[in-house]
RNA sequence: GCUCGAAUGGUGGAAUCGGUAGACACGAGGGACUUAAAAUCCCUUGGCCAGUAAUGGCUGUGCGGGUUCAAGUCCCGCUUCGAGUACCA
């Protein structure tokens, strides 16, 4: 019989379903694990073949881990809300939710051809009301909390009123938008509103006034990790800078948590390191410079604390609240006219063209370590978000600031010795300070650095600036407060409605609080999101429902957000919802929290490492302080599963002809490479037959071969549908089966690595399935394992495959692993090995590779239960050893040959017999040796 | 620019602690079976040189140095490619 895998995989496909086979709970006599994928956006071309890279490689770790005795979590959902659905909903009219539904539906038919072991029962769609309401809820408390830096925690923001009531600001040590300072009996004389906008300022989820990015194309502002080279990510379209009124997240108060987040856990270096990056931490100082002449001072920031002898001119951002201050009346006109040309160029012009720019304020400041006066410029090289939007210049030291000198002819003072500042600046943070204070200058301040390392000099700087009271210590993080606001339709709505101008929530018991049919889901005409056009969003207080916009009064009746949330919202806490997602009183019971606790690995590509993968670890920390979430790091291990890459094939014509030539001979001819469907070449060979069908201009054209075959070229690209490089796992399956597929994607390479699709392998993977078949059964049918002793080879063969593969998947090697299933499937068929127990731990072992074939095999193995709840086998070391050893014997490190000897042959036996050796003597050639070393079971290495 | 990672046959890739390269697979070449093809099985396959042959020798992991009895692996200096990030003071 042959290896019919359609049938095979179709049968245990149903019976998995009809025995609930993955169905999984909170079983307490086991030991839990939790594996998890990134959760896919079902987009409207479906699966190709390398969505299911990372999703394999988790299965077989789940799988794995289940026949070690773990209760394996193992769930999947979708990634619902989000642009292109909202597109094609703009372009067709067709709801979103329809299209949505539809690619789900496609994605779980092609997800479950695979044979996944996903426990669907467990299934989130993030755009379900029963699933958002958690989103919503959480956002919620995120708005009635804040972050408090001396318990590092968030709390209640009625712990913060209570702290205002009693003493203002005194004793506060909370993130913040701005550092404000009033008395307990100023804050008790606010009104209401002001309370409440007081209260934003420290919110954890606050509305704030805030630069954004904002993409008029796609008509809603992105966060910065949407935005690249000054473009939106999703389309392409220019990103421009503007002041909006939006709801924002403080993830900035969890800078150094989320730092230190990363020592605890299994991530990959770059990954953490990526993350570091974003995170940004820079230690430094800040410190208050006077203005000349006025009663005003200004905070920089610098970590460069050493260079403050080295300040020979101060620059603003133009954005900066200090500019209209700090601009004299003379410069007033050009100011306005800078001020005016930087607006007008947007983040990717100033991105593209790095000129210089700059516009003297008419201000000085004065150093208060020299004493000297240094012109105040506004230049957009200085970025307002980032530390106080205001520098000091060192040109000497930083090359952005020396580049403006050199440009604006401003003086530059080197303070490293023997350094030189003619061409560039000295950017390197070593070297001895000099001219900190100069030579024969009377000094203004008792600090002289001269002499110090610059290590030194920055920390006795710092001293000097914390004891004299010129500024303080500080730390910098470049991570800034993620935007939470969309103005699009196909989103979480926020549960908000607005009671003059200020923002309320709604009640905690009414949600979830669905989104509203509009008729469009453009933005209206007044330039409102488009919720703007929904005629039923109102909320009534005292009913807790929403009722229609026309019965809006302002005292019952109120408007609700327009707003949505970004697609990250959905994402950020999903992994806890899979615990326990039915559940309509809480996002995750506290029973499945305590046993689920947190994701042990977590399957997903870097292309989240500074989206996702930070808010989502943001979300669980603050979860944690809730004490929602039972761990503070939601993902303890991370891999990152490679891209897959298209492989695309071409076919050569010869201009202006219908004549196609072969890869080898296109040289000798003037021709135009031409794309060509990867799925009509096999090999790299062209299926000429099925290339004349392809198109009907092809109908005619002819061919000039190479030994009788037409070769096509080939080139690594993106996998799209221009390229007719598209690959879709439906089509391997149908061909090889979901066994081979499985193999394949494991055999093609590390998962972690990317790397083109190509099937040129896919034969040998599949030819392997059927020599495993083969061993159970003959041509005639016959099934041959039967009971008895199993031979010493058979039992190393087995042994050995055990023991290699047990490693290879913890490691995560799946690749050596498969190599290794073919060296024992030929070495078993080479023994025709007929033993029921070897052949059993076989399948076992290869049971999370391929799992159909698999059951199959098992139950052929007279088994009544499912391959899943089989045992994973241990391995012997003592069926391992070898009754001889072989040594290689090198002279001088060089290899010369192999000699046998028992596997208990002591060192100075085996020196003997090396140096006894007829082959040796050629080499030793009478010298006497000076060492001989012996590397168990491996080596001989005589120095001469 | 900065940070991180990679480079091994015709191809994908092995080599776990430094232990004497190229596992496994593809492709290619040769052979067996077959009227023929498919399928299947067997042999050869980094390069160069010598030999009728068994075999033997040299060389070889991007480049140049170094450490070591021994380096694909460790150290120093480059080259190329990939990823992330970019006026972050």
């Amino acid at each position: 019989m042959e290896y019919n895998f359609r049938e095979i995989e179709k049968k245990w496909q149903q019976k998995w379903v009809d025995n609930h086979t993955y169905k999984v709970t909170e079983d307490e006599t086991k030991q839990k694990f939790y594996v998890l994928n990134m959760f896919p956006y079902p987009s409207g071309a479906g699966l190709h073949v390398g969505h299911p890279l990372g999703y394999i490689a988790s299965d077989i770790y789940a799988r794995y881990k289940r026949l070690q005795g773990f209760n394996v979590l193992n769930p999947m959902g979708y990634d619902a809300y989000g642009l292109p659905a909202e597109q094609y909903a703009i372009q067709t009219g067709q709801h979103p939710a329809i299209t949505t539904a539809a690619n789900i539906n496609r994605y779980r038919s092609q997800l479950d051809k695979i044979g996944f072991s996903f426990d669907w029962d467990r299934e989130v769609r993030t755009c379900e009301p029963d699933y958002y309401h958690w989103t919503q809820w959480a956002f919620q408390k995120m708005f009635n909390s804040y972050y408090d830096y001396d318990k590092r925690k968030a709390c209640p923001i009625s712990e913060l009123t209570a702290h205002f009531e009693k003493q203002g600001t005194a004793g506060l040590n909370a993130a913040c938008t701005e550092e404000l300072n009033f008395s307990a009996e100023e804050w008790n004389s606010k009104s209401e509103r002001e309370q409440q906008e007081t209260l934003m300022n420290y919110r954890i989820a606050y509305l704030g006034e805030t630069m954004v990015n904002w993409c008029p194309k796609l008509g809603t502002v992105l966060a910065n990790d949407e935005v690249v080279d000054g473009v939106s990510v999703r389309g392409g379209y220019p990103v421009v800078q503007k002041k909006m009124r939006q709801w924002c997240l403080r993830v900035s108060a969890y800078a150094q948590r989320l730092l230190d987040g990363l020592d605890t856990i299994e991530w990959t270096e770059s990954l953490k390191e990526t993350q570091r990056n974003w995170i940004g931490r820079s230690e430094g100082a800040e410190v208050r410079f006077k203005v000349k002449d006025r009663d005003m001072e200004f905070t920089i920031f610098t970590t460069r604390a050493d260079t403050m002898f080295g300040v020979t001119f101060m620059v603003l951002a133009p954005e900066s609240e200090l500019v209209p201050q700090l601009t004299t009346a003379d410069q007033k006109a050009e100011v306005e006219a800078y001020l005016d040309q930087t607006k007008k160029r947007t983040e990717r012009e100033r991105i593209a063209d790095r000129r210089v720019t700059g516009v003297f304020s008419g201000s000085y400041a004065v150093n208060p370590f020299t004493g000297e006066a240094v012109p105040i410029w506004i230049s957009d090289y200085v970025l307002a978000g980032y530390g106080t939007g205001a520098i000091m210049a060192v040109p000497a030291h930083d090359s952005r600031d020396y580049a403006f000198a050199k440009h604006f002819n401003l003086p530059i003072i080197p303070l490293v010795e023997g350094c030189d500042v003619s061409e560039e600046s000295f950017d390197a943070k070593e070297g001895i300070v000099c001219n900190s204070p100069k030579a024969g200058v009377t000094p203004y301040c008792d600090l002289n650095l001269n002499g110090l390392t610059i290590k030194e000099a920055i920390a006795a700087t710092k001293k000097y600036v914390k004891e004299h009271q010129l500024g303080r210590v500080k730390v910098n993080y470049r991570l800034r407060d993620a935007i939470f606001s969309r103005q699009r339709y196909w989103g979480e709505p926020f549960p908000v409605y607005y009671k003059d101008g200020m923002p309320y929530m709604i009640d905690e018991s009414k949600l979830p609080l669905e989104l509203p049919e509009v008729d469009k889901f453009l933005p209206t005409e007044t330039g409102e999101p488009p919720l703007g056009h929904a005629t039923k969003w109102a909320w009534n207080v005292e009913k807790g429902e929403v009722v229609e916009n026309s019965q809006i009064d302002n005292v019952t009746v109120f408007p609700l957000e327009l707003n949505t949330m970004p697609g990250f919202a959905g994402s950020s806490a999903y992994y806890l919802r899979y615990m326990d997602p039915h559940n309509d009183k809480a996002l995750v019971s506290e029973h499945a929290d305590h046993y689920w606790r947190n994701v042990d690995l977590y399957v997903g590509g870097t292309e989240h490492a500074t989206g996702h993968l930070i808010y989502s670890r943001f979300w669980n920390k603050f979860l944690y302080d809730l004490g929602v979430s039972v761990t503070e790091e939601p993902f303890q291990k991370l891999v990152n599963q490679g891209m897959i890459q298209g492989r695309s094939n071409f076919v050569y014509r010869i201009k202006d002809t219908n004549t196609f030539v072969s890869l080898g001979l296109k040289g000798q001819y003037d021709v135009t490479p031409i794309h060509v469907d990867v799925n009509i070449v096999s090999n790299d060979v062209l299926d000429i037959e099925a290339f004349k069908n392809w198109r009907p201009e092809y109908n005619n054209a002819e061919f000039i071969l190479e030994d009788g075959k037409y070769v096509c070229g080939w080139a690594i690209e993106k996998m799209s549908k221009s390229m007719f490089n598209v690959v879709n796992p439906d089509m391997i399956v149908e061909k090889y089966g979901a066994d081979t597929l499985r193999m394949y994607e494991m055999f093609l390479g590390p998962v972690e690595q990317s790397k083109p699709w190509d099937t040129n392998g896919i034969d040998g993977v599949h030819r392997f399935l059927k020599k495993l078949w083969n061993l159970f059964y003959d041509r005639k049918d016959n099934f041959l394992p039967t009971e008895g002793e199993a031979t010493k080879e058979e039992l190393k063969a087995v042994h050995k495959l055990i023991k290699k593969v047990t490693g290879d998947i913890e490691a995560f090697s799946y690749n050596t692993s498969v190599s290794a299933f073919m060296i024992c499937v030929n070495e078993l068929t080479a023994l025709k090995c007929r033993n029921k127990d070897v052949l059993s731990s076989l399948v076992v072992v290869i049971a999370p590779f391929a799992p159909h074939l698999a059951e199959e095999l098992w139950e052929a193995l007279g088994n009544t239960t499912s391959v899943c709840d089989a045992q994973w086998p241990s391995y012997n070391e003592a069926y391992l050893q070898e009754d001889s050893v072989k040594y290689t014997v090198s002279f001088n490190g060089k290899a010369r040959f192999v000699m046998e000897f028992p596997a208990d042959a002591d060192n100075e036996t085996i020196q003997a017999a090396v140096m006894s050796n007829e082959q040796s003597q050629k080499w030793i050639e009478g010298k006497t040796p000076k060492k001989v070393i012996i590397v168990p079971k491996k080596i001989v290495n005589i120095v001469l």
